[in-house]
DNA sequence: GTCTATAGCAGGATAGAC
DNA sequence: GTCTATCCTGCTATAGAC
């Protein structure tokens, strides 16, 4: 007789419980009986398939962290090279980015917050984890952008310089991520589709033009 | 005969050694073990001066941090006026900004730092202290920040696109605390004096000009 | 006010039946 | 592979001696 839970369904069950309790809570933050409940599993079983705790936390990020950071990463290639322009300028590659990165596209609204709360964690408090977002997913992410703005010689700056753009343009696009509860409680507005679709094309035109140095008559966020 | 130890000396230490482990592990993270031990007095003393770790926690914010908050506010206002111009313009505004909340002023770079990951942590999980450091401190920031961006108007900007401008310097003023690991470990630089500096007139200058719209050839509304 | 001792409980991990 | 029962550690909070 097939069994009612097979072992790989179970596993998989518990990383996509452990995932959204630990973006949710952090690692301290959540217990081993949580997550077994949530997916309707033993408690035993974290033990049996991951063997401890921290190592579950370890294969959230190798099983479904990494792999959708490599779809972004992927998406935002697809952007670039969507926008026609070759070599890209600057203006084309920050929207792929902020679109690639905020925008409701391979995947779900819900899951991409978790993707950056996650990340988000990781980049404040360095654990196990750590290492492999930096070496699979960002380094590999700002050298590619390094490349773009270099070859867009934009303006004179050195590459010192273009890291810390670049920093600056992840840090928005984080903080409108971890902040949500402070902007939300701020601007009285839900953090929906039509708010989110405003900071997109609200950090495009702040990211290539600041607040003073504006394209006449510049695009910005309508209604 | 006096006491080694009195008891606001005692509550004084263990808001202070509270507050720096907050800081650094988060609420949970913290035993009330460690910090007693850290300030050397006795594990009930946490219980007896605060009644409960919960509310060590809330005081650490009323005593700590929100005199902080009050401070920076303060030298905010300070580095405003003293950049002369009347009404100040968005630049003397955004730099005034950026060198209360980052440079060395009222208080040394550790206590900085440390002010800005306790807020980090409300503001991405809100606890019994959220209500606090929105109604006290980031409000009233945010507020007179629309005022001088009001009336320098910024463009054409609204309200709303105020609010989310605001919310991107923030972003990247904090973005640049608490990924401290992340940034250390790409950039390959010590997270010292002089990286700050750096980073202070990079912010200002990001937010002012973007990537694109630069001093030298993007004039568009008044300096 | 300070300290020791401990109650009382929650957590991670494991042994062993099925 | 799955599940129950349990061990053991470490936590917050408190009682009560000094």
């Amino acid at each position: 007789m097939e069994n009612l839970h097979p072992a790989d369904e179970t596993q998989e069950r518990i990383l996509t419980e452990a995932e959204i309790l630990f973006a949710q809570k952090g690692f301290r933050g959540v217990t081993v009986r949580e997550v077994t409940e949530a997916a309707h599993a033993n408690l035993a079983s974290v033990n049996y398939y991951f063997g401890s705790k921290q190592n579950l936390y370890l294969e959230v990020f190798k099983k479904r962290w990494l792999p959708r950071a490599r779809q972004l990463n992927q998406a935002f290639d697809k952007n670039v090279a969507g926008a026609g322009s070759d070599p890209p300028g600057i203006p084309e590659v920050v929207e792929a980015l902020a679109r690639a990165v905020l925008e409701e596209g391979v995947m779900s609204e819900d899951e991409r917050f978790r993707h950056h709360q996650l990340m988000s964690r990781e980049l404040a408090e360095p654990s196990d984890a750590f290492d492999l977002v930096i070496k699979e997913a960002i380094r590999p992410m700002i050298e590619k952008m390094t490349r773009y703005f270099g070859r867009a010689s934009l303006g004179r700056r050195t590459d010192r310089e273009i890291a810390l753009c670049i920093f600056s343009v992840m840090g928005m696009v984080l903080y409108f991520n971890f902040a949500r509860p402070l902007i939300s409680t701020v601007t009285g507005e839900p953090y929906d589709k039509g708010f989110m679709a405003r900071v997109v094309s609200h950090i495009v035109d702040f990211s290539l033009y600041g607040l003073l140095g504006r394209k006449e008559d510049a695009p910005c966020s309508a209604p």
